[in-house]
DNA sequence: AATTCCAATATTGTATACAAAAATCTTGAC
DNA sequence: GTCAAGATTTTTGTATACAATATTGGAATT
């Protein structure tokens, strides 16, 4: 199921109307509200409705800092736990990526780069952890995904895939838990260019898929 | 909302006769369905139903591997970030502990232990961390129940806490980490006695509560 | 006797009708 | 003119009826 429009904070969603313009009746709009409560992107108030909720920036950065955290979890298990076959993978990530790279593809870039976590979160060998991990990076998808228009964003990111294949390699966990906790977590420069970014989605008319 | 049953892995939560014991339509069962979902109880299979899904021995050890990490994260933010009135807070439930040790209370000290965690995740100043903690926490709640009533377990729990605490207050983010990590993960003896609870846990009755 | 196809049945998914709660508007008093 | 209380309207929550899909049982054929 599928929710697509143009919402701003804290905007009710009104269940007759929207039942109207998706062409069903409001009782599988409200299960669908109640999955996107479930993922955080709405908030229910009981006999009120179904109100959007944006996070706001300090929202965004715990968000990121949860997650710069669990992808260094991540890579600490997936130093000892990861197979031959899942390092092949990434490697093909890694070299499909200086392709995106090479021809400025940032679309492209953007599909491998997500292919390359889901990948190293797998390889972490727990499953549950996976799931949190791909769930909260969906999650985070919107923001990330305009972090990564920031020129030199890319040669940059491509890079620290490379350092973070390579510790893998080598087994050193704490070599991969350090290296992707700086790849994730925001800091520095890219503070700003997140503030950009969701400032730019809060400005824009935004998509949410489920 | 509120689910009572005995419930074994892989059942079928029937939707009429459920509707019938709780004196209420199928409409806000199947709501409570996607609730449970949600929260990794049930799982829902288009047009088959909703089936009772137990974690398995295995789950459960992802799970704590997971939470000893969240922890952890939390008691790191929480060294640099704890307010004297979180401190003073944490010192009191560990005084309740002790004396719930004393009278061999593992009922208060289960409810105080609770107490603990739960301050400790505020006081890493991260409000989606902790959410997330309490989330993951309030999971595992039934196994780790039985996990207290472990003969010297109490004592062993309580002495940690004390650890954690000293830790804390010397804003030492790594010995707070170390000592959270040991305290919730699953290692060494305490395998077999989350084996033992799993066990106890699957053949008894049990509830889950929303 | 086994297997496959079709029909009957049961169960989930959706629409609509009704009930309850909240929000709004009107009317009256101060 | 403003505020408050009550009535009206709007909107959410629930029950029920209907549609669509899956499962099961039986019959016919190989």
């Amino acid at each position: 199921m599928i929710v697509t429009g143009e919402l701003v904070n804290g905007e009710r969603l009104d269940e007759i109307s929207l039942s109207e313009k998706f062409g069903c009746s409001r009782t599988p709009l409200r299960e669908a509200f109640q999955s996107l409560a479930a993922s955080g992107l709405l908030e229910l108030i009981p006999h009120r409705g179904a109100f959007v909720r944006h996070p706001d920036l300090s929202d965004m950065i715990e968000m990121f800092e949860v997650m710069a955290e669990l992808e260094a979890f991540c890579g600490r298990l997936a130093a000892r736990r990861v197979t031959q076959q899942d390092l092949a993978e990434l490697y093909r990530t890694v070299i499909a990526c200086e392709d995106a790279v090479a021809n400025n593809d940032s679309d492209r870039y953007y599909a491998e780069n997500e292919k390359f976590h889901h990948l190293l979160y797998k390889a972490s060998g727990n499953q549950f952890l996976a799931d949190q991990a791909g769930q909260l990076h969906r999650r985070l998808k919107p923001y990330r995904r305009l972090q990564l228009r920031v020129r030199g964003r890319l040669e940059q990111s491509l890079s620290e895939h490379r350092a973070i294949l390579e510790a893998l390699e080598n087994g050193n966990a704490d070599d991969v838990a350090v290296a992707l906790r700086a790849h994730v977590a925001v800091q520095g420069g890219k503070f700003n260019d997140l503030m950009a970014s969701y400032k730019s989605f809060q400005q824009s008319g935004q998509k949410f898929g489920t």
